[in-house]
RNA sequence: AGCGGUAUCGUCUAGGGGUCAGGAUAGCAGAUUCUCAUUCUGUUGACACGGGUUCAAAUCCCGUUACCGCCGCCA
């Protein structure tokens, strides 16, 4: 076990995010390769946004990915409390520290002061900047704010010089601190801000890398300065590219999913999602796309990550998902599948029966929710049918021939008996192909559209089996004019 | 505005001074099949632009442009 210590510290406003989830995933291939530790820490400073029903679904969104965490709020470990909002009384105490050494000050400044600030810099075109104003207030002008009842907030006091870094996927990284004003570490009420809690956080929790999305860029630059300060060991940084939606914008709301239990809702699968995604950034050093999370983990390197940002495409998730739909265990499939088409009465087939009609219907779909309607004519006793299917296939002449014969044949079918229904099918096609000229695909569309109202489907054996004798009988029946 | 980052087929990407610039997906065409699906085969399609450096630049350097991010007592 090498001591690298990774983290992913979602902040519960939200279900779990499909860019959150790509972080945690780069965090947990990179210390699965590396035998080292991958921790879950809930950010929760804010009280006002933050929320436990968020906080479950990051648990369970995380888990479903099988991204599991050696450290955490629930499962515990030697540096928790994994959850901010319960190491409220661990952040005063190294506020007190900078506060005394000199690179803290209190600022009391109110909101309204600093708004007017802020707009005077606005005013004059001039990049924003805190003013200083409260940085070198002596006793007696604390005093008497004190006395004005004003509640200070703690300010960062940013030294001269250059902060650089070298990232692990960008590279080497320089700012200009002149450009970085004195930022709050301490609100003033009592609670840190997000830039000091992290480091804190990262700090005792003894994080050797950090892996986020590169938003947080320009905050590292500031973590340094805060890591320095303390006295701290920094640690190494990487930074990934945005996963961008396909208007190149922020994925959000309006592209459609954006949480992984959304995802999970319309029908994708977690091993699917997870291979999409581990694909925006990082290639195979084999080509062979489809891989199981250990696999990844083996091939991962993280300074060969792609550091531009991706845009999320559904076409080939979709084909992802439909290629994990084909090769995922029947039965396991056959559970996923369940929520999809619960609308029906399960309860007329066994479970054995069920998977069969999933092993049929699955070939062809992308999305599991395609079920729904796929599996349709499987229940009930009648069919609705399809578009035009009634005028333009089961009315012509053709079909109401091959159907009339079908009638008659039905008696003798084997129901129970897969293989010797495939054949008898097929001499059905042979029969009209010989002696009508029909094509086997039209002879068999006249059967398919009669039983299940479509054109296309399900193996016509598997239906028909399913089905059984009465009602493959009456469908036919109720479609000879 | 400033600061930071990024730029290879529509999209995800490989490559990285001399390649027919490779793969995947999507598109298109064809084949198989009871199914306009699946599967298989073939195929269209890219180094943002302009300057350098060099015998040679998609690759290195500079600039431009575009896009993304950051500029909170949000995280």
């Amino acid at each position: 076990m090498s001591d690298i210590r990774v983290r992913i510290a979602p902040s519960p406003s939200g279900n779990l995010h499909i860019g959150t989830a790509r972080t945690a995933l780069f965090n947990y291939l990179f210390a699965r390769k590396n035998n080292g530790k991958f921790i879950l820490r809930i950010e929760d400073t804010d009280l006002e946004r933050s929320n436990t029903e968020y906080t479950q679904n990051i648990y369970d969104s995380l888990k479903a990915l099988g991204l599991n965490w050696d450290e955490g709020p629930d499962v515990g470990g030697n540096y928790g409390p994994y959850q901010q909002s319960q190491r409220f009384d661990i952040y005063p105490k190294y506020a007190k520290k900078l506060l005394e050494s000199g690179w803290a000050y209190e600022c009391f400044c109110t909101p309204e002061e600093l708004e007017a600030e802020k707009e005077e810099s606005i005013k004059n075109k001039r990049p924003h900047m805190y003013s200083r104003r409260c940085a070198n207030l002596t006793e007696e002008e604390k005093a008497k704010f004190r006395a004005e009842g004003r509640i200070p907030a703690i300010r960062f006091r940013v030294p001269e010089g250059e902060t650089n870094f070298h990232d692990l996927v960008k590279g080497d990284l320089h700012f200009d601190n002149s450009l970085i004003g004195d930022f709050v570490i301490m609100k003033s009420n009592n609670t840190p801000t997000y830039n000091f809690a992290v480091v804190v956080d990262d700090m005792e929790m003894k994080m050797t890398h950090i892996i986020r999305g590169e938003d947080h860029i320009a905050n590292t630059a500031k973590q340094i300065m805060i890591y320095k300060a303390l006295g701290a060991q920094v640690p190494e940084f990487a930074h990934l590219g945005m996963i961008l939606a396909p208007d190149r914008s922020k994925l959000s709301k309006r592209h459609g999913a954006t949480a992984v239990s959304e995802f999970v809702e319309k029908g994708y699968l977690t091993e699917a999602l997870l291979n999409f995604v581990a694909l925006l950034g990082w290639s195979p050093s084999d080509g062979v796309e489809i891989k199981t999370l250990e696999e990844i983990a083996q091939d991962f390197r993280l300074t060969e990550i792609s550091s531009s940002n991706s845009i999320f495409e559904y076409d080939k998730l979709n084909w992802m998902n439909g290629q994990y739909i084909k090769r995922m265990d029947i039965s396991k499939l056959t559970d996923l599948a369940i929520p999809f088409i619960s609308c029906y009465d399960l309860n007329s087939y066994t479970r054995p029966q069920l998977e069969k009609m999933i092993a049929s219907t699955r070939e062809p779909i992308s999305v599991l929710s395609e079920l729904t309607n796929d599996v349709k004519y499987f229940f009930g006793e009648g069919v609705e049918f399809e578009g035009d299917v009634m005028d333009k296939v089961i009315k012509t002449e053709n079909s109401q021939m091959v159907l009339k014969y079908i009638n008659e044949q039905i008696k003798d079918w084997a129901f129970d008996n897969p293989e010797k229904l495939h054949e008898q099918l097929a001499d059905i096609r042979t029969y009209f192909k010989e002696n009508h000229g029909i094509k086997p695909k039209e002879s068999m569309w006249a059967l398919r559209a009669a039983i299940t109202g479509r054109i296309h489907g399900a193996d016509l054996g598997v239906i028909i089996e399913l089905l059984g004798k009465d009602r493959v009988e009456k469908r036919v029946q109720a479609c000879i004019f």
